[in-house]
DNA sequence: CAAATTCAAGAGCACTGCTCTCGTTGTGGC
DNA sequence: GCCACAACGAGAGCAGTGCTCTTGAATTTG
C-alpha cells in the first residue's frame, strides 16, 4: 500500500522533472523540443522517457495542458484583485499578456499555429476556454449590474448558432454578449501575438504596454462595457 | 549572351519548380517541410536543392516572401472593386480570410508563431506590410473625406512612438489612425488564426463568414470608420 | 579549343523520433 | 518469505532529417 504509493510518487516526480527540463528547453532552445535533448540533461536513456510519455507529441500535450491553466490561473488571479468589471477586465488582459512576454514559447505553444501534424486531443479544451470563460464571466457581471451599453440585438446566422451557447455558458444573456466575449478574446490573443511574433517592431518599443491597454480598453468598449 | 540568359533562364524555373513542389508539401504534410521530401519528388538528389537554396531556412524564407505577397495581391485587388472606404475595407479582410482558409499553411507560415529557430530577414519587411499599409491608406482616404468620426487624441507614451510613422506614412493624419490601423490589422489577423487554429470549433460552424464580417465591421466603427 | 565555372550526384556526419530486446529492480499474492 | 509479474532503465538499431564534402560531368567563357 505504502509501498504502492511511494512508487506511484516517484513516477509523478518524475513525470514533473521531464516536463520541467522540456520547459527549460522550450524557453532556451525554441519550440523544436528534443525528447533525446531533455533525457540527456536528465541522464537517462532517450528510450526511458518513454515510460512516461507515449510519444513526443503526448509531452507536447501535457506542456499545453499546464500552459492554459498557467495563463487561466494568472488571469482569474489578477481579475479577482479588480473591483469594477472593467478593471477585472483590464487585469485579465494585462496578466495574460506578462504571461505571455515571460513564456513566450510557451504562449507560441498554445496561441501560435499548431504543431506540424499535431491534432489537440479533448484534454485540452477545458484548460483551454478558462480565460475566454472568465471575459465572459467579467462581461456577464457587468451585464446584470446594468454596466454593459444598450445595443441592438445580433443578426444573422452566427447569432442562432451562439444562442445554445449563450444559454449553456451564460443563461439569461443575450447572443450579443457571446459574439462581443468570443471577438474580444480574439482580439487579444491576437495583439499579444503580433506584439509576440515582431509585429510591432520598428513602431512602438517603449510603450508597448501603454499600446496593449489601449486597445483592450477599446475592446472593452467594443463589447459595451462602460 | 542568349546562352547565359538561358541558364539563367533554367535557374529561374528550377528555383520556382522547388518553390512549387515546397508549396504543395506545405499544404499536404503540414509545416514540416522536408528538404529531402521535395528533393525526392523532384528526382533529384537533395545535395543538389542547396544549389538553389542556401539552407532550408532561406527555401522556408522564399516562401514566406511569396506568401506574403499573394496575400497583399488578394487584398489590394479586393479592395480596389470596392467604392466607399467601408467597403473597401470589408473586402480586403474577407480577401485576407478567404486566401488563409484556402492556404492555411501558408498564413501559419507567416502569421502563426516564427518557425523555430528562424529569425525573419529584412527581405520579408516590405511584403509584410502590405495589408497594413492598404488598411492605412483606407483609412487614410476615409479620414480626408470626412467620413471618420472625430475621436479625441491619443494620449500616453506609445502616441509619442506613432506620431513619426504617422507622419512619414500617413502625413497629415493624427497618429489615433495609425494606432487604429495597427489595432484593427492585429484583430483581423487574431480573428483568421482564431478560426483557422481551432479555437472556434463547437461555436460557431456554419457561418463563420458572418460573425468574421461582424468583427470587422467593429473594427471599422472602433477605427471611427463610419 | 582549352579553361573555368556551374551543376548534379553520392557518400557521409550528426542528429531526430521511435521500437525492440535485454537484464534488473521493485511489487502484490500466496 | 518466496515467487511470479509488472514496471523500469539501458542499449542497439531503424528510418528519417539538415547539411557538407568530394567527385565527375556538362556548360559557359576567354
Amino acid at each position: 500500500m505504502s509501498a504502492a504509493n511511494l512508487r506511484a510518487r516517484v513516477r509523478a516526480e518524475m513525470t514533473e522533472e521531464i516536463k520541467t527540463v522540456a520547459r527549460r528547453h522550450l524557453a532556451t532552445d525554441g519550440a523544436n523540443l528534443s525528447l533525446r535533448g531533455v533525457a540527456r540533461d536528465l541522464q537517462m536513456a532517450s528510450s526511458a522517457v518513454y515510460r512516461y510519455f507515449a510519444s513526443r507529441d503526448d509531452l507536447l500535450t501535457a506542456l499545453i495542458i499546464d500552459a492554459y491553466n498557467e495563463v487561466g490561473d494568472a488571469a482569474e488571479r489578477a481579475a479577482a484583485a479588480g473591483t469594477t468589471p472593467l478593471e477585472k477586465w483590464l487585469a485579465a488582459c494585462h496578466a495574460m499578456r506578462d504571461w505571455a512576454l515571460a513564456n513566450p514559447h510557451q504562449w507560441a505553444l498554445i496561441y501560435g499555429s499548431p504543431v506540424p501534424g499535431y491534432q489537440a486531443p479533448q484534454d485540452t479544451v477545458g484548460p483551454a476556454t478558462r480565460v475566454l470563460l472568465l471575459l465572459g464571466a467579467t462581461l456577464g457581471e457587468a451585464y446584470r449590474n446594468g454596466l454593459v451599453r444598450e445595443r441592438e440585438p445580433l443578426s444573422g446566422g452566427f447569432a442562432r448558432e451562439l444562442e445554445p451557447i449563450a444559454a449553456s455558458f451564460m443563461p439569461g444573456l443575450p447572443p450579443r454578449v457571446v459574439a462581443d466575449t468570443l471577438s474580444a478574446f480574439f482580439q487579444l490573443c491576437g495583439a499579444i501575438s503580433a506584439e509576440l511574433f515582431g509585429q510591432l517592431n520598428n513602431s512602438i518599443d517603449d510603450d508597448r504596454r501603454g499600446f496593449f491597454e489601449y486597445q483592450m480598453r477599446s475592446a472593452a468598449s467594443l463589447a459595451g462595457l462602460v
